[in-house]
DNA sequence: GTCGGTGCAAATGCTTTGCATTGAT
DNA sequence: ATCAATGCAAAGCATTTGCACCGAC
């Protein structure tokens, strides 16, 4: 429940260098680039979308034998954001979801409402719209958040899913 | 800090009806219009724009003598949610935010990264482009959120704020 | 008089932190 | 070797809930 359908993302050109972009990012701040924070790395780069802390933490478990703690996945979440690399979504108020950023304008997000699934977009016209708006106000841009809320087609076909929201 | 500087809402055409729609609300559902519901509703009414939890607490107990429990504004809260009053608005991944709603499209926001301050917007530019997107992937719109995270001219006009972000 | 509502305090669930141990450089 | 990172468990917060008393209908 923490990846998308048909997110055009998951770009090798761009995912190759984020850990390079990781590690510069420690380096210059005296930290050091271990196995956990890799591994945490790499299950980011391997969710095409949204993801989550306890998603996530379950792909790293998933994808190496190692044992990750909980504590380490937060703290590689917070430096992840502050290298740049992901960026928080807010599409739950229950939890925070991030998103892979590096190297994209942070993607826009399309969020069913029966289904939970969601699919990441892209458009020129929501960052044009979204410059225009600050500048009418006179505020200096620094980022966006765009959700649309909605039924996708799958869950519009199946019956009647779960009716708790 | 949970007010919005020029938001050119706070409609009274608008805002007389919410109560009854509030009252009509809970009669069909068998439950009671009582003095702490009603206080809350009139806080939610008095901001205009975006407020939380906490603070409308502090807004009931400022503008009615009556004391009202977290518990119960969290009650309400929820109600209101139901009743469409209000709708959460994920601003922040620590607390829900939440707006008026009734009557009118969901404001979208510009937030100040420095000082937390936030205006509400109304664009039908964004609906428009909202409905665009959702149908180029056959989706059906339920609502959106729309956040543009940025500097306010108060902010940039004081010399270095909180460098803390 | 009857339920539903309220306040309080305890419970939850996500996220953060203190501390002793482990590990990258 | 050194200094930061990790894991665990405990702490923190926003939000929710159980329960005994109170009040709208």
């Amino acid at each position: 429940m923490n990846t998308s359908a048909d997110a055009p993302l998951g770009n090798i050109e761009i995912l190759a260098p984020l850990c390079s972009v990781f590690r510069r990012f420690l380096k210059e701040r005296n930290l050091r680039y271990t196995q956990e924070r890799a591994d945490v790395l790499d299950a980011v780069m391997a969710t095409d979308g949204l993801f989550e802390a306890e998603g996530l933490l379950a792909e790293v478990r998933a994808r190496s034998a190692h044992t990750v703690s909980k504590a380490t996945v937060y703290r590689t979440l917070r430096l992840l954001q502050e290298a740049g690399i992901i960026t928080p979504t807010l599409i739950d108020p229950k939890q925070t979801h991030y998103q892979l950023v590096y190297g994209r304008t942070p993607a826009d997000t399309l969020v069913c409402m029966e289904t939970g699934q969601h699919v990441a977009l892209r458009s020129a016209e929501i960052e044009a719209l979204r410059n225009k708006l600050a500048e009418e106000h006179g505020w200096t841009v620094t980022g966006h958040r765009f959700v649309i809320y909605g039924i996708s087609p799958d869950a519009s076909t199946n019956t009647r899913p779960d009716p708790s929201a």
